[in-house]
DNA sequence: GCTTGACATCTGGTATACCACTGCTATTTT
DNA sequence: AAAATAGCAGTGGTATACCAGATGTCAAGC
């Protein structure tokens, strides 16, 4: 337990997500949470405040808090807003990055490269737990090491948002990794650190665009393949009332 | 009084901040702001936590709310933040947006350049209350029009916030404002709007860009000439806890 | 005049209670 | 048996009360 009950309730059911204990389109009891963590309503519900802010939860009136859902348009949007965000934050790196972060992610970048081949030697065709959730760990370490060295507070504010909202939605496809993909993944990150590493900036953003890219498709993909599970409401949120609303103010 | 209470506090301290009742570095009352609206605390809260997590305000434990100040760093980044997303959006509404949205784009931009006329015969040089309000409305509106034309919410969410925090920034040094800004300002927004409506991407993005670093440029600027004023603690948020923790969970 | 210390009063954080509303289930009515 | 209904459990929304820590005030003592 480190700070607020409010940071602890925000931990905690943050990791239930990551590790699929909780997925898109379920119910998050506020008095569940609770009473699991021996606390009130408050702190959780402040922490589940937090997450409708940051776009990662939805609240439906009289029903319950629900983690977010995605159309196959929002999933565009997402990974859209990640490539204007992460591909400006690739260029800055590249032109002022200091070496402490560098070697960072370099080690980053051979850790995945290690796993791919760990996989390759194995022979079986799909990650274990432990190793999906290594993999998903080393590609968020990857780009959050990018958006730090902007040095730029609020961008990696934004792009921490929707990385978060992005691995969310791919935890539910993400069992399908394979030594192919691992080993992608690795080949554009090592891409992105090439370019970074000798300074070029354009190279940077270009390789993060593709990097990115890739992901969409691939998400876009699983989305078209399992559309019959989603279940796609329309609620309404910040955006919602932005979008429709003619006149600021 | 529409929808729940929540909204009505979060609209009403909005308005206060865009009214210059509430400065930067002043400190918002719960308690004053539930009896001035005549409801309890909680909805307050819920409001203020609203504009915590988009980075408006900052809650510091045991003083107070406060409206956030910005240090130059702070201004620098936020304005970087804005190009990263508006000159992409720019970009975007070249290529897709609609008959409607650019007639509106136009007269916007018009209204603008009404404003700098009216603002030029009357010879005096400084704005007065009521014109710098539309003022401020008609730059808000050219910006979210085009924000809007991507149709990509997340985007637009993102964007809105940043913006947002750049006007209540803006507050402080708006007064200055003379015809030859808002002249430039419409200039600016021309630019755009010609390079929009013929579909030019590449050059929408690069006015879009220009026209945000002017700005950056002004803040950064009066910034410096009122340093002085400023009172720059750090508080801890996000982005903090993210730049400072090296690994991810 | 200056320090000191008790006290009232702020704040944010948390716990708890209550309400209106919904959806489900079991009962009653037809 | 089928339909209508009454009741219960769950939800989010709101109000209220209490706490610890920080601050400001002001009078007593040096």
């Amino acid at each position: 337990m480190a700070g607020t009950m409010k940071q602890d309730a925000y931990r905690y059911i943050l990791q239930k997500m990551m590790r699929g204990e909780l997925e898109p389109g379920m119910q998050i009891s506020e008095l569940s949470i609770a009473a699991e963590l021996g606390i009130s309503r408050s702190p959780v519900r402040d922490a589940l405040s937090q997450m409708v802010a940051e776009g990662m939860v939805e609240r439906v009136p009289r029903f319950g808090t629900v983690i977010k859902t995605f159309s196959a348009q929002e999933v565009a949007d997402l990974y859209d807003l990640r490539v204007a965000l992460e591909s400006y934050a690739a260029s800055q790196a590249a032109a002022k990055i200091d070496p402490d972060a560098l070697k960072n992610l370099e080690e980053c970048c051979e850790q995945m490269n290690g796993l791919a081949e760990q996989l390759k030697k194995n022979g079986s065709g799909e990650l274990d737990a432990d190793m999906l959730t290594e993999m998903s760990r080393l590609d968020m370490n990857f780009h959050m090491i990018i958006l730090r060295a902007t040095g730029n507070r609020m961008l990696l504010k934004s792009a921490y948002e929707s990385k978060l909202m992005s691995r969310i939605f791919g935890m539910q496809r993400v069992s399908s990794f394979d030594w192919e993909h691992v080993h992608g993944v690795y080949r554009y990150h090592r891409d992105i650190y090439d370019a970074i590493e000798r300074g070029d900036a354009e190279a940077a953003r270009a390789s993060m665009t593709r990097h990115i890219n890739f992901g969409k498709e691939g998400s876009l993909v699983f989305l078209a393949e399992h559309q019959d599970l989603r279940h796609k409401e329309k609620f309404e949120d910040i955006a919602e009332r932005i979008l429709e609303g003619g006149e600021f103010l």
